[in-house]
DNA sequence: ATGCAGGCCCGTC
DNA sequence: GGACGGGCCTGCA
């Protein structure tokens, strides 16, 4: 399952993003960093925007670097992903959460095996 | 804490 | 080519 041919930039991103366990978050900058992307975390952004639904990528785990949610507190996206948040025992707080408390902190020499990158 | 200006790099027009 | 904006980031006021 593990295919090291992960080639283009976004499979990249798509596949990092899929590593995010259930009930971690992660920030964009820290998923382009994974993916062998540095600096280029509005990319990730892109990516995610441009992502089927039918791919079921966990994108609600990623947010700014700061733990605020990455879209207006109002909208439709940003209730959406509290609701799924919470639903994996994240607490959402003013449109933020506790990176400390719950940022993804992976273990790089098992990643290398999943990201030879 | 909050806001903003740069800077970043890619995709689109 | 050039210009513009984006689910960003960092530094500084």
């Amino acid at each position: 399952m593990t295919s090291l041919v992960k080639r283009t930039a976004i499979e990249r991103v798509r596949h990092t993003v899929s590593l995010v366990p259930r009930g971690k978050i992660a920030s964009y900058g820290q998923v382009a960093d994974l993916a062998g992307l540095p600096g280029r975390a509005r990319y990730v952004g892109y990516c995610l925007r441009n992502t089927p639904a039918s791919e079921r990528l966990p994108w609600h785990r990623i947010v700014r670097s700061d733990g605020k949610l990455a879209f207006p507190p109002q909208s439709d996206s940003a209730h959406t992903q509290q609701t799924l948040l919470h639903a994996e025992g994240i607490r959402v707080q003013n449109n933020r959460v506790s990176i400390s408390e719950f940022g993804w902190q992976p273990d790089l020499g098992a990643l290398l095996h999943e990201i030879p990158y």
